[in-house]
DNA sequence: CAAGGATATTTGCAAATGCATTTAAATCTG
DNA sequence: CAGATTTAAATGCATTTGCAAATATCCTTG
């Protein structure tokens, strides 16, 4: 008997093997996980002296880069809730660091600038930042770490929700 | 003149490059931030009918692994605090998934036991866990993936605080 | 071997978070 | 072009989180 009497929408995966089997140390979300963990509280605990928390750093390292963007393109960005952004905006906005401003094209929507005070926090918490990331690769040269970066881009690329 | 009378004890690092030269997507730590965001919000929306929380979803798979792990390791395994663990495991106990036991040795310390529900809840979840993680892999071969997760493990040797 | 310090876990409590809703404005549709 | 729908951001509120303190046990050392 051919298996032409058997249809056969989709050719079934394999089972995935199992966790056990891959084992922790060889499961890069368990790894990326235990990573991020360590990196973003040891950040956090050196950013609280400076009164900065981490969604309060992480608005001001986009704002480094990216000019003026939409709180809702700048909550991708950050990887924050928008209504936690929403309050951290509340909070560097009273302190000086960032100025809210509605778009003149749409105005339902705000940009947020940097301010000069902004700015200037910012280049004191980057040598900061900097370390913690040199940290993270020692031991790792220039072309693994652009192999590593590669494969990051294109991990991003497969799973977003935002063009962004 | 000889630099004999300069005491050099450390040869200045020249200065990091700013981030905005890098690039955000050229950036380790902010992909890995983003992607992780992505990957355990999506894997949290999908438990959430099973009334999984992150925390209890990691439990079950570190315990999938890990025989009867201490409470401060599973802390570590789980990348989340211990007085968080100590609640999810609360309610994990509570829906008959895991079993607290006083460690024989040393009455202080716990350890944890998945009991046979808590293993078949975690075998319904594991497919899910997988096609999250086979969504991110898309179009990345098995050497790239390898090496991806080589430099991985070399991260988290240099930034990890505890030996496991 | 007793006192002091260290370690494992839990718990009280204030702060942070995120969902759902609200408000306001833009866009679509018949 | 009016009404319905969508989108942007802020906010109310219940839940979750994490720090610090409490509790219990173990280890060290004089």
């Amino acid at each position: 008997m051919t298996d032409q009497s058997q249809p056969k929408p989709e050719p079934a995966n394999p089972p995935a093997p199992r966790l056990g089997e891959i084992g922790l140390s060889n499961y890069a979300p368990y790894l990326m996980n235990r990573i991020m963990g360590r990196y973003n509280a040891s950040l956090r605990d050196e950013m609280a002296d400076l009164g900065l928390t981490t969604p309060k750093m992480r608005v001001l390292a986009v704002l480094s880069v990216i000019e003026a963007p939409l709180i809702r393109d700048l909550a991708v960005l950050t990887v924050i809730e928008q209504s936690t952004l929403s309050r951290a905006l509340d909070q560097l906005a009273a302190e000086g660091m960032v100025r809210r401003q509605t778009d003149p094209a749409d105005s339902r929507a705000t940009r947020i600038y940097l301010t000069k005070s902004g700015r200037t926090t910012f280049e004191a918490l980057w040598p900061r930042m900097s370390d913690a990331h040199a940290r993270m690769f020692k031991g790792i040269d220039d072309a693994e770490r652009r192999a590593f970066v590669g494969t990051l881009q294109k991990m991003l690329a497969n799973i977003r929700k935002h063009e962004i």
